[in-house]
RNA sequence: GGGUGAUUAGCUCAGUUGGUUAGAGCAUCUCGUUUACACCGAGAGGGUCGGGGGUUCGAAUCCCUCAUCACCCACCA
């Protein structure tokens, strides 16, 4: 027996190793793996790959990832030893704006501004500080056990990747799916950026409803600073009140002097709001905006881009919104023009970074036309071509597939994959064509320094990854298996994919869809920096190892589900992981030195102890196949201490001790078979442990557990 | 205003298409230093499965309803 069973397991003395040993086998890269294990009768092996989700470049990994790369890896060992070519493809994401505003902050402490730099000098210092983060995280990854195929890695900036996605855009362009068009967007004013809708984030707000007198109507507002963009009051056709005004135009009071405004009707006006009048503002209301292109209002913009007022407000000019707001209301109560100010709680939306109140800012940007794109993506999930797990996520796709808007993917930063187009500045066009002059208005066109919104280029992440169209990991591994991602991916990520997916290869992109849920800490309260409850993986696995850590993240954990983390859980399987190698000491001890060639002598228990260690593989099996990892990782630790060491090594204490060479050898046998096989089971949940026992058992110099066949 | 999930032992959670006395881990208590392991073993206590109603021979599981919590979505200004 080897010496290194005479102390309890530590983790950290083997771990790194291991993983070493595993990265210099090549087989994470499944055109390595050996033909005894993926041979079969049919002439094309059977493959099976998972798209990593590329975890964001810009800092370090937390316990979502963890949770996730040991959900991906068990998914990925489990099919390697049954013999799939099994291909898990890491990545990493340069996470645009997400990361512009992590290094924006650390210009902030340093006392330094993205505005007053030169646009190329950021990117370059942005670049730096990625990289550099990108292997913190790729370390990290590892130390979880990702049996990732490192050789395929791929980053949202390398250039190929960059190429790609821009002819994705042109071929959009192209075909009429993306275009140029002026709009209210979610701009944020402290980041300078539009944002898309799933980037904004509504809060609770209580504001005042203001009621002010209005030409012949009473309009309530909570945002009289706006008054000056005015171009209508909109009231219900319905409206016995207000109907006789419709079409006509009316003069209108302001601390500014008079205005005259158009009265429109629209069904969309609620009567039973405020007035029933409402005041018209197209370029600071996505409404308005809406009502605007409908009846054909101009659009008059007062707020700048900074969110101050600009010279259309008139004396109120240079002030910030909310100074504005208060000295509009002042001089509108001077004047008389106040009827009423009430309470009001409504939804905002906010940068979800910062939690600036976005202002719908008339900008513009390139849209993707989402509607025949979203048909497409709901007609597959309809046809149940690609499975959701838990299935109610299916909905959830199907809801948001059902009701989307276009997509604005323009961003005002550097830090991202630049828009491929040329911009008129004089009239709004916009164009994927190397032209110079404009032809709409005959001026000169400027090359867009937009960026992409980072899920343009993540939403192809897994024809990039596989290189599409040409590339022989795209013709056999796409479509790929499984997605497995975070809940809250369902509506960013996900539909994105499946979209792109179905747009350029016509086909989609994945089978299975599993979600996982967050990870909570051990009060399931939710992890963060400002309660101070956010725990750290390396930690924990400096702790107790990363297998623990592994088996603790999975156990009981159903998937779309949110977890609790506890450290004495994961204490537990760090236990458990030696449990498991004071018992493989216990056989080895027990058997050292003998040839299992013969077939032995079993006893009816003997077979009847086998026959439950083939039942609890097929198990296990099952539970895997079916996704029910939380299931499985329980059942095989639990056959593994309360049966095999608990009873069945317990039981044959004695027969080890026996005089009867037959029995003896029929004991030594069984647990040697079951051994090995629980060490099979207990791989793609703790493979670190396992791998190294199973080198180290006799007969095994230099065989890998992690390519046995299942 | 819509939607989704949750509610099971002191705590964190399982319970796979309805089927024998409802499970695990941790915690608690009792016993045990038996040469694999105290990061251990043997055993014990502890739950009217959120409330109410219904379907069924049978419900933690299916249906209705109410309550509480969590999360997500939302352009009534």
């Amino acid at each position: 027996m080897n010496e290194i069973f005479n102390k309890p397991y530590e983790a950290k003395e083997f771990e790194q190793d291991t993983y070493k040993r595993w990265e210099e086998s090549g087989f994470f890269n499944p055109d390595n793996l050996p033909e005894s294990l993926t041979h079969t009768s049919d002439l094309v092996p059977r493959t099976f790959c998972i798209i990593m989700p590329p975890p964001n470049a810009n800092g370090h990994l937390h316990a979502g990832h963890a949770l996730f790369i040991t959900v991906e890896d068990i998914m990925t060992r489990y099919k390697r030893m049954q013999g799939y070519k099994a291909l898990w493809v890491p990545g990493a994401d340069h996470a645009g704006f997400e990361t512009q505003v992590v290094y924006e902050k650390k210009l902030e402490k340093e006392g330094r501004s993205r505005f007053k730099m030169d646009p190329q000098e950021l990117f370059d210092e942005i670049m730096a500080f990625t990289l550099e983060n990108k292997k913190h995280m790729e370390e990290e990854v590892k130390r979880m056990g990702a049996s990732c195929d490192w050789s395929r890695e791929r980053f949202t900036l390398d250039p190929d990747i960059i190429k790609d996605v821009q002819k994705t855009f042109v071929k959009m362009y192209d075909d009429g799916l993306a275009y140029r068009g002026l709009r209210t967007v979610n701009w944020c004013t402290k980041h300078q950026t539009s944002l898309s809708d799933v980037e904004t984030e509504s809060v609770e707000k209580t504001d005042k409803l203001y009621y002010i007198k209005y030409g012949p109507f009473v309009v309530a507002t909570v945002r009289p600073e706006t008054i000056f963009g005015d171009v209508a009051i909109a009231v219900n056709p319905e409206d016995a009140r207000y109907r006789q005004y419709i079409g006509q135009e009316v003069e209108v009071e302001n601390p500014n002097g008079k205005l005259t405004v158009k009265v429109i009707g629209d069904e969309s006006v609620d009567i039973e709001f405020g007035t029933g009048a409402l005041k018209v503002t197209p370029a600071h209301d996505n409404n308005d905006f809406a009502l605007a292109q409908k009846h054909g209002l101009e659009h008059v913009i007062v707020i700048d881009q900074f969110g101050k007022l600009n010279e259309k407000a008139g004396k109120y000019a240079g002030m910030k919104i909310a100074e504005a707001r208060t000295k509009v209301v002042e001089d509108l109560q001077a004047m008389g023009l106040i009827e009423k100010i009430e309470e009001y709680v409504h939804a905002v939306p906010t940068c979800y970074k910062c939690g600036t109140t976005i202002e719908p800012r008339l900008l513009p940007q390139w849209f993707v036309k989402m509607k025949p794109l979203a048909e497409m993506a709901a007609k597959v999930v309809d046809e149940g071509k690609i499975e959701f797990i838990p299935d109610n996520y299916r909905k959830i796709f199907l809801y948001w597939m059902n009701n989307t808007i276009d997509w604005n993917i323009s961003r005002q930063i550097v830090w991202g994959i630049p828009i491929p187009a040329k911009v008129c500045d004089d009239c709004n066009f916009g164009t994927a064509e190397d032209i110079e002059v404009c032809p709409e208005c005959g001026s000169q066109l400027r090359k867009d320094t937009d960026t992409f919104d980072t899920w343009f280029s993540s939403g192809q992440w897994p024809l990039l990854t596989l290189n599409y169209p040409d590339g022989k990991d795209f013709k056999q591994f796409y479509p790929t298996d499984v997605m497995e991602t975070g809940r809250d991916l369902i509506f960013k990520w996900v539909p994105r994919m499946v979209i792109f997916g179905l747009y350029l290869a016509k086909e989609i992109p994945f089978k299975t869809v599993y979600m996982h849920g967050l990870v909570n800490d051990a009060k399931g309260k939710k992890m963060s920096k400002s309660k101070g409850n956010v725990v750290n993986p390396i930690e924990l696995i400096e702790k107790f190892g990363t297998d623990a850590l592994r088996m603790g993240l999975v156990v009981g954990n159903t998937p779309g589900n949110d977890a609790a983390l506890a450290e004495n859980k994961i204490k537990g399987y760090r236990n458990f992981a030696n449990k498991i190698w004071q018992a493989t000491r216990f056989v080895l001890m027990n058997s050292d030195g003998v040839d299992f060639s013969q077939a032995p002598e079993l006893t009816g228990r003997d077979k009847e102890v086998l026959a439950e260690c083939a039942a609890m593989k097929g198990q296990i099996t099952k539970e895997l196949d079916d996704f029910m990892i939380h299931l499985a990782a329980e059942n095989i630790y639990h056959y593994f201490w309360h049966t095999f060491a608990d009873k069945i090594i317990e039981e044959n204490k004695d027969r080890l001790k026996s005089d009867n060479e037959a029995d003896k050898y029929a004991a030594q046998y069984v647990l040697n078979e079951i051994l090995r096989a629980s060490l099979k089971l207990l791989h793609p949940f703790m493979p670190f442990v396992t791998e190294t026992i199973y080198g180290n058992l006799p007969g095994n110099d230099g065989k890998m557990l992690m390519i046995e066949k299942w």
